[in-house]
DNA sequence: TACAATTAAATTGTGCACAATATAAATTGA
DNA sequence: TCAATTTATATTGTGCACAATTTAATTGTA
């Protein structure tokens, strides 16, 4: 059984699925947490862009090199599915990124000897030493901004448990 | 002078710029608002995707597509650049986004009597009917979802908050 | 051992996002 | 008046996302 997430109220199985407000609520753009969700999210991209450019990586780039730059050295480096799982992506999406990556000679990517159908993916020294240069980021990213560390955490929290619950549920039927 | 957001806490100006977390955890990317942002953006888009797919509208089409529904009638109709304002999105991706729209006969694109350059976007009588069908997609969203619905609120407004400073903010230094 | 089923990654195709540039219309100012 | 500038949209090119399919390797099983 799934981890119960905090955005659950004891007790309260989220809206009685009848009740409706008037279409013109529901419907309008702005009450939509979709669409908060949608702008903050391609705001928070965008003000990482200038300074990703300066490590000569994208947004999705910078994710993928934050779960490598983690990675313990000791284990094995991650798969191809490995890093998918960790950042809801797929090969689909992940196959032609770790190309460019490798092509930038920051990860090498190594057809495994003992499965020889998984892909993985390594730190190259460039890429383990890009980290220095990273590590500015997430502090330069927030200054100048006029927000309470706080709230940003609690957000951080809040959108977690918004995931899990999301990941956790039945997909919605079609 | 832009409004400050409710996000700031009075006479704290986010962090100060000089003291910063050990590297490790500043980096660990569970601990970013950024990627929270990014999955949970993603996991409600996929949770909307199959609604949508019975109307056959992709995600940011239902974004146009609501700002339009939301017209008054009586309004002449909105520019393609108001329509970039509302949603944040530039006419590199509406311009093919919207003709799609009217491949589907849902919207009708008109160049202007008195301005040549602008093009207006109003809903064709299809697209306006679409409206009945989308009225459900809101609840039927959120049913079997174990979500407390205020929560939802708080985050929408939380994340509102949030696009509001980013927006007001200069622009990182590059 | 054969061979169907499963698994991991890659490929293909569509549709955003967004930077940079182009085109064309409107406005401004000498 | 008309060249220069500004404005609105369109175009081009790159890089995600993701569905659907393909390829190749592995596993399970008769």
């Amino acid at each position: 059984m799934r981890r119960r997430s905090s955005l659950r109220i004891s007790g309260m199985t989220s809206k009685s699925c009848s009740d409706s407000a008037p279409a013109d609520q529901l419907l309008a753009l702005d009450n939509q947490l979709c669409f908060a969700l949608y702008a903050a999210n391609r705001a928070v991209t965008a003000r990482y862009r200038p300074l990703l450019k300066e490590l000569g990586l994208t947004y999705p780039q910078y994710l993928v090199m934050l779960v490598l730059w983690q990675q313990d050295q000791n284990e094995p480096a991650p798969k191809v599915s490995e890093l998918g799982q960790r950042l809801r992506l797929d090969s689909g999406t992940l196959t032609p990124l770790l190309k460019r990556l490798e092509e930038r000679a920051l990860i090498k990517r190594t057809r495994g000897a003992e499965d020889e159908r998984v892909v993985r993916v390594a730190l190259t020294p460039a890429g383990r030493a890009l980290r220095e240069l990273a590590v500015s980021v997430p502090e330069r990213l927030m200054c100048g901004l006029d927000v309470d560390p706080a709230q940003i955490v609690s957000l951080r929290d809040e959108l977690r448990s918004l995931l899990e619950v999301l990941e956790g549920a039945e997909p919605t039927a079609q």
